[in-house]
DNA sequence: GTTCTAGAAC
DNA sequence: GTTCTAGAAC
């Protein structure tokens, strides 16, 4: 978001402790500078005060109370970006958060790195699905983004703007949610170039690593040099992965979902090629194997 | 989630 | 000797 006033003073309150509310930071926002709003887990709530010292020039002062995906364009989503070019050429029809800027960076509070804090790694997906740079697709509800380190040719995620820790958390209220982002996953399979000669996958971790639900996306070559040991080979070919209609049919029937207990036990399984059921001895070994059924 | 590396496996 | 994995650290 663009701030075009002079200087513009930052009230930063500290909100998320209620014994220190009344603490203030105050940052100064200079000509050019660009304060960027993540999302609704920012920690801090923000107020602007204009510093009357510096006459103010043009533009509005834009109000900090709307989320991302309130500012995007309305309603339908946007057009999907080919996969080719995703990384590489920033959109000239992003909404206003996104023309050609560096990826925003949360400021974590000063406490200790528990994983639960913002700036812990397991919450990467809610800073990187933020990033214009990173966003192939977005709409009202969700955003879809490349995975950083893509276990295959094709893998995205695809994650809702509404924060949902894991699957644990899913309820009968999400059903829509999740059939939409389905719906999304299937359209990026749609449009990918290679979608003619490679499957597809669409599915959730069972016991995600990463916080916030995140819909895999992934084409079944597991063609990557990401791909490097037994946890993330199986991960996506054990029922660690659970297939997306799956998680919808059981909230459907159970109004929740649960995993089976010793799921965790699957990702020490041997070795085993998804497609003709081979068993390998080692990584290397299962990438050389992989490559006998790749398409020509 | 990734990176790094000790030591197991070869 | 090299290759590869698994677990600690981040």
């Amino acid at each position: 978001m663009w701030l075009w006033a002079k200087a513009i003073r930052l009230l930063v309150l500290i909100s998320y402790k209620p014994h220190v509310a009344q603490l203030y930071n105050q940052v100064t926002i200079k000509p050019g500078q660009r304060l960027y709003m993540v999302n609704q887990q920012y920690p801090y709530r923000v107020k602007f005060t204009e510093d009357t010292s510096t006459p103010r020039s043009t533009g509005d002062l834009s109000k900090p109370s709307k989320r991302p995906h309130q500012m995007s364009s309305e309603g339908n989503g946007e057009k999907i970006r080919s996969p080719a070019n995703t990384s590489s050429t920033p959109r000239t029809d992003q909404h206003r958060m996104s023309d050609g800027s560096p990826p925003p960076k949360q400021t974590p509070p000063a406490e200790s790195d528990k994983s639960g804090s913002a700036g812990h790694w397991s919450q990467g997906l809610k800073v990187s699905m933020q990033d214009p740079k990173m966003q192939v697709y977005k709409d009202d509800q969700v955003v879809v983004i490349k995975d950083k380190y893509p276990k295959a040719r094709y893998h995205w995620l695809v994650l809702p703007w509404d924060s949902i820790s894991s699957l644990k958390a899913l309820r009968s209220e999400h059903m829509e949610l999740l059939k939409h982002m389905q719906r999304v996953g299937d359209q990026m399979v749609q449009q990918c170039p290679d979608a003619h000669k490679l499957s597809f996958r669409l599915g959730y971790h069972a016991i995600p690593s990463m916080s916030h639900v995140h819909l895999h996306v992934i084409s079944q070559d597991f063609d990557s040099p990401c791909l490097k040991n037994k946890k993330h080979w199986n991960s996506f070919t054990t029922d660690y992965f659970v297939e997306s209609q799956d998680v919808i049919a059981m909230l459907e029937h159970d109004g929740k979902v649960t995993v089976k207990e010793g799921t965790n036990e699957l990702l020490k399984l041997p070795l085993r090629c998804h497609l003709c059921h081979k068993e390998q001895p080692t990584i290397p070994k299962l990438k050389e194997h992989l490559k006998t059924h790749l398409p020509s």
